[in-house]
DNA sequence: GGCTATGGTAAGTTTACACTTACCGTAAGT
DNA sequence: ACTTACGGTAAGTGTAAACTTACCATAGCC
Protein backbone atom coordinates (compact mmCIF):
# COMPACT_ATOMS: atom_id res chain seq x y z
CA UNK A 1 0.00 0.00 0.00
CA UNK A 2 1.23 3.06 -0.82
CA UNK A 3 0.38 4.85 2.43
CA UNK A 4 0.51 2.30 5.22
CA UNK A 5 -3.32 2.44 4.82
CA UNK A 6 -5.88 -0.56 3.46
CA UNK A 7 -8.45 0.68 5.42
CA UNK A 8 -9.28 3.39 3.85
CA UNK A 9 -9.13 1.16 0.56
CA UNK A 10 -11.34 -1.03 2.03
CA UNK A 11 -13.84 1.48 2.95
CA UNK A 12 -13.89 3.11 -0.85
CA UNK A 13 -16.72 0.70 -1.48
CA UNK A 14 -20.38 1.37 -0.80
CA UNK A 15 -21.60 -1.91 -0.39
CA UNK A 16 -18.26 -2.59 2.26
CA UNK A 17 -19.35 0.93 4.10
CA UNK A 18 -22.46 -0.66 4.05
CA UNK A 19 -21.72 -4.00 6.06
CA UNK A 20 -19.70 -1.68 8.12
CA UNK A 21 -22.34 0.53 9.42
CA UNK A 22 -24.29 -2.62 9.91
CA UNK A 23 -21.80 -3.80 12.55
CA UNK A 24 -21.61 -1.00 14.26
CA UNK A 25 -24.41 -1.27 16.75
CA UNK A 26 -22.93 -5.27 17.24
CA UNK A 27 -21.84 -8.51 16.18
CA UNK A 28 -24.04 -10.12 13.68
CA UNK A 29 -23.78 -13.26 11.87
CA UNK A 30 -22.72 -13.01 7.68
CA UNK A 31 -26.27 -14.38 6.97
CA UNK A 32 -27.82 -12.44 8.74
CA UNK A 33 -25.78 -8.96 7.22
CA UNK A 34 -27.09 -10.71 3.67
CA UNK A 35 -30.74 -10.41 4.44
CA UNK A 36 -31.04 -7.12 4.47
CA UNK A 37 -28.09 -6.49 1.71
CA UNK A 38 -28.96 -6.19 -2.07
CA UNK A 39 -26.29 -8.34 -3.03
CA UNK A 40 -25.64 -12.31 -2.04
CA UNK A 41 -24.85 -13.90 0.86
CA UNK A 42 -21.31 -14.67 -1.15
CA UNK A 43 -20.52 -11.55 -1.92
CA UNK A 44 -21.04 -10.18 1.67
CA UNK A 45 -18.75 -13.05 2.44
CA UNK A 46 -16.12 -11.73 -0.20
CA UNK A 47 -16.83 -8.17 1.35
CA UNK A 48 -16.21 -9.14 5.58
CA UNK A 49 -13.13 -11.02 4.24
CA UNK A 50 -11.64 -7.99 2.87
CA UNK A 51 -12.28 -5.78 5.84
CA UNK A 52 -10.64 -8.28 8.24
CA UNK A 53 -7.62 -8.06 6.17
CA UNK A 54 -7.97 -4.60 6.43
CA UNK A 55 -7.81 -4.97 10.24
CA UNK A 56 -11.46 -3.51 10.50
CA UNK A 57 -13.56 -6.60 11.83
CA UNK A 58 -12.53 -9.88 13.47
CA UNK A 59 -14.86 -13.04 13.44
CA UNK A 60 -15.55 -15.61 15.63
CA UNK A 61 -17.24 -19.01 15.40
CA UNK A 62 -20.45 -19.45 17.18
CA UNK A 63 -21.89 -22.82 16.52
CA UNK A 64 -22.76 -23.40 12.48
CA UNK A 65 -22.35 -19.49 12.52
CA UNK A 66 -19.78 -16.94 12.05
CA UNK A 67 -19.78 -14.05 13.78
CA UNK A 68 -18.45 -10.60 12.91
CA UNK A 69 -17.68 -7.53 14.77
CA UNK A 70 -15.85 -4.23 14.24
CA UNK A 71 -12.34 -4.82 15.35
CA UNK A 72 -11.40 -1.38 17.89
CA UNK A 73 -7.92 -1.87 17.21
CA UNK A 74 -7.90 -1.24 13.57
CA UNK A 75 -10.62 1.79 13.75
CA UNK A 76 -8.05 2.87 16.51
CA UNK A 77 -5.52 2.92 13.82
CA UNK A 78 -7.37 4.50 11.33
CA UNK A 79 -8.76 7.23 13.23
CA UNK A 80 -5.38 7.99 14.27
CA UNK A 81 -4.25 8.06 11.10
CA UNK A 82 -6.84 10.40 9.94
CA UNK A 83 -6.51 12.72 13.36
CA UNK A 84 -2.28 12.62 12.90
CA UNK A 85 -3.54 13.95 9.27
CA UNK A 86 -5.50 16.99 9.69
CA UNK A 87 -5.39 18.32 13.31
CA UNK A 88 -2.16 20.27 11.98
CA UNK A 89 -4.23 20.57 7.89
CA UNK A 90 -7.37 22.22 9.22
CA UNK A 91 -6.34 24.29 11.62
CA UNK A 92 -3.75 25.95 9.31
CA UNK A 93 -5.89 25.61 6.63
CA UNK A 94 -8.93 27.66 8.36
CA UNK A 95 -7.11 30.64 8.94
CA UNK A 96 -5.02 30.18 5.90
CA UNK A 97 -8.93 30.42 3.75
CA UNK A 98 -10.80 32.46 5.75
CA UNK A 99 -8.35 35.55 5.53
CA UNK A 100 -7.76 35.13 1.78
CA UNK A 101 -10.99 35.64 -0.35
CA UNK A 102 -10.82 33.09 -2.98
CA UNK A 103 -12.70 32.58 -6.09
CA UNK A 104 -13.75 29.21 -6.11
CA UNK A 105 -15.40 28.38 -9.85
CA UNK B 1 -24.97 7.64 -2.14
CA UNK B 2 -25.68 5.03 -0.17
CA UNK B 3 -24.20 6.83 3.16
CA UNK B 4 -24.05 10.59 2.42
CA UNK B 5 -20.15 9.91 2.14
CA UNK B 6 -18.38 10.65 -1.27
CA UNK B 7 -15.52 11.36 0.79
CA UNK B 8 -14.87 7.59 1.63
CA UNK B 9 -15.19 6.98 -1.48
CA UNK B 10 -12.75 9.36 -3.17
CA UNK B 11 -9.99 8.30 -0.70
CA UNK B 12 -10.51 4.45 -1.90
CA UNK B 13 -8.08 4.93 -4.39
CA UNK B 14 -4.51 5.14 -3.71
CA UNK B 15 -3.72 7.49 -6.89
CA UNK B 16 -6.33 10.30 -5.30
CA UNK B 17 -4.48 9.42 -1.44
CA UNK B 18 -1.01 10.11 -2.84
CA UNK B 19 -2.67 13.42 -4.19
CA UNK B 20 -4.75 14.15 -0.99
CA UNK B 21 -1.44 13.96 0.97
CA UNK B 22 0.36 16.30 -1.42
CA UNK B 23 -1.83 18.92 -0.99
CA UNK B 24 -1.25 18.28 3.09
CA UNK B 25 1.40 20.71 3.87
CA UNK B 26 0.05 23.38 1.29
CA UNK B 27 -1.61 24.41 -2.12
CA UNK B 28 -0.34 23.31 -5.00
CA UNK B 29 -0.80 23.71 -8.41
CA UNK B 30 -2.05 20.65 -10.90
CA UNK B 31 1.26 20.50 -13.01
CA UNK B 32 3.63 20.68 -9.64
CA UNK B 33 1.32 18.00 -8.48
CA UNK B 34 1.63 15.67 -11.63
CA UNK B 35 5.28 16.18 -11.33
CA UNK B 36 6.61 13.54 -9.12
CA UNK B 37 3.32 11.08 -9.41
CA UNK B 38 3.68 8.35 -11.92
CA UNK B 39 0.79 8.98 -13.93
CA UNK B 40 0.04 11.50 -16.75
CA UNK B 41 -1.16 15.13 -15.86
CA UNK B 42 -4.92 14.72 -16.88
CA UNK B 43 -5.38 11.66 -14.58
CA UNK B 44 -3.90 14.12 -11.85
CA UNK B 45 -7.08 16.20 -13.15
CA UNK B 46 -9.38 13.88 -13.01
CA UNK B 47 -8.60 12.79 -10.05
CA UNK B 48 -8.78 16.35 -8.52
CA UNK B 49 -12.27 16.75 -10.12
CA UNK B 50 -12.97 13.37 -8.10
CA UNK B 51 -11.88 15.03 -4.93
CA UNK B 52 -13.30 18.13 -5.63
CA UNK B 53 -16.78 16.88 -6.06
CA UNK B 54 -16.54 14.55 -2.94
CA UNK B 55 -15.85 18.22 -1.23
CA UNK B 56 -12.01 17.33 -0.05
CA UNK B 57 -10.79 20.04 -2.30
CA UNK B 58 -11.35 23.39 -3.41
CA UNK B 59 -9.48 25.27 -6.16
CA UNK B 60 -8.70 28.80 -7.33
CA UNK B 61 -7.27 30.54 -10.55
CA UNK B 62 -3.80 31.95 -10.08
CA UNK B 63 -3.02 33.22 -13.60
CA UNK B 64 -2.79 30.64 -15.97
CA UNK B 65 -2.39 27.97 -13.32
CA UNK B 66 -5.29 26.40 -11.20
CA UNK B 67 -3.83 25.97 -7.48
CA UNK B 68 -5.60 23.22 -5.42
CA UNK B 69 -5.75 22.89 -1.42
CA UNK B 70 -7.67 20.77 1.12
CA UNK B 71 -11.11 22.00 1.99
CA UNK B 72 -11.21 22.18 5.83
CA UNK B 73 -15.42 21.96 5.71
CA UNK B 74 -15.12 18.62 3.89
CA UNK B 75 -12.23 17.28 6.11
CA UNK B 76 -14.02 18.27 9.40
CA UNK B 77 -17.42 16.95 7.90
CA UNK B 78 -15.31 13.73 7.20
CA UNK B 79 -13.62 13.57 10.76
CA UNK B 80 -17.12 14.56 12.46
CA UNK B 81 -18.77 11.69 10.40
CA UNK B 82 -16.17 9.30 11.64
CA UNK B 83 -15.95 10.39 14.97
CA UNK B 84 -19.86 10.23 15.45
CA UNK B 85 -19.08 6.55 13.95
CA UNK B 86 -17.02 5.04 16.31
CA UNK B 87 -17.06 7.05 19.86
CA UNK B 88 -19.56 4.98 20.63
CA UNK B 89 -18.31 2.04 19.27
CA UNK B 90 -14.93 1.76 20.53
CA UNK B 91 -15.33 1.92 23.99
CA UNK B 92 -18.68 -0.61 23.67
CA UNK B 93 -16.49 -2.96 22.05
CA UNK B 94 -13.18 -2.21 23.99
CA UNK B 95 -14.58 -3.34 26.68
CA UNK B 96 -16.65 -6.32 25.09
CA UNK B 97 -13.72 -7.61 23.19
CA UNK B 98 -11.52 -7.61 26.06
CA UNK B 99 -13.84 -9.32 28.62
CA UNK B 100 -14.94 -11.90 26.12
CA UNK B 101 -11.99 -14.05 25.14
CA UNK B 102 -12.79 -15.62 21.45
CA UNK B 103 -11.28 -17.74 18.98
CA UNK B 104 -10.03 -15.58 16.44
CA UNK B 105 -9.48 -17.58 12.96
C1' DG C 1 -27.41 -42.12 9.63
C1' DG C 2 -29.95 -38.48 6.87
C1' DC C 3 -31.55 -33.49 6.63
C1' DT C 4 -31.27 -28.59 7.15
C1' DA C 5 -28.84 -24.29 8.13
C1' DT C 6 -24.72 -21.74 7.71
C1' DG C 7 -20.89 -19.87 5.33
C1' DG C 8 -16.42 -20.09 2.85
C1' DT C 9 -14.33 -20.76 -1.82
C1' DA C 10 -13.87 -21.50 -7.01
C1' DA C 11 -14.88 -20.05 -11.50
C1' DG C 12 -16.72 -17.04 -14.75
C1' DT C 13 -18.90 -12.66 -16.24
C1' DT C 14 -19.59 -7.92 -16.55
C1' DT C 15 -19.29 -3.46 -15.23
C1' DA C 16 -16.74 0.34 -13.42
C1' DC C 17 -12.92 3.19 -13.57
C1' DA C 18 -8.10 4.51 -13.71
C1' DC C 19 -5.36 5.43 -17.29
C1' DT C 20 -3.73 6.94 -21.93
C1' DT C 21 -3.38 10.22 -26.13
C1' DA C 22 -5.36 13.95 -28.57
C1' DC C 23 -7.52 18.20 -28.66
C1' DC C 24 -9.04 22.78 -27.21
C1' DG C 25 -9.25 26.98 -24.43
C1' DT C 26 -6.94 30.50 -21.83
C1' DA C 27 -3.12 33.31 -19.86
C1' DA C 28 1.22 35.56 -19.98
C1' DG C 29 5.62 36.74 -22.49
C1' DT C 30 8.13 38.25 -26.62
C1' DA D 1 0.09 38.37 -33.49
C1' DC D 2 2.93 34.28 -32.42
C1' DT D 3 4.58 31.16 -29.03
C1' DT D 4 4.91 28.72 -24.87
C1' DA D 5 3.02 27.13 -20.35
C1' DC D 6 -0.92 25.43 -18.02
C1' DG D 7 -4.87 22.62 -17.44
C1' DG D 8 -9.60 20.87 -18.40
C1' DT D 9 -12.27 17.59 -21.36
C1' DA D 10 -13.35 13.92 -24.90
C1' DA D 11 -12.75 9.42 -26.51
C1' DG D 12 -11.03 4.97 -26.22
C1' DT D 13 -8.71 1.01 -23.84
C1' DG D 14 -7.52 -2.41 -20.48
C1' DT D 15 -7.58 -4.18 -16.07
C1' DA D 16 -9.26 -4.72 -11.51
C1' DA D 17 -12.95 -6.04 -8.77
C1' DA D 18 -17.79 -6.55 -7.49
C1' DC D 19 -21.01 -9.56 -8.55
C1' DT D 20 -23.27 -14.13 -9.84
C1' DT D 21 -24.08 -19.42 -9.56
C1' DA D 22 -22.31 -23.79 -8.19
C1' DC D 23 -20.02 -26.54 -5.07
C1' DC D 24 -18.12 -28.19 -0.68
C1' DA D 25 -17.33 -28.44 4.36
C1' DT D 26 -18.95 -28.17 8.92
C1' DA D 27 -22.46 -27.92 12.80
C1' DG D 28 -26.56 -29.07 14.96
C1' DC D 29 -31.09 -31.60 14.88
C1' DC D 30 -34.45 -35.40 14.14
Amino acid sequence: MTNQLGGLTALGDPTRRSIFERLRPGPRAVGELARDLPVSRPAVSQHLRVLKDAGLVIDRRAGARRIYQLDPDGLGALRAYLDQYWTRALAAYKTAVEQRPEEVS
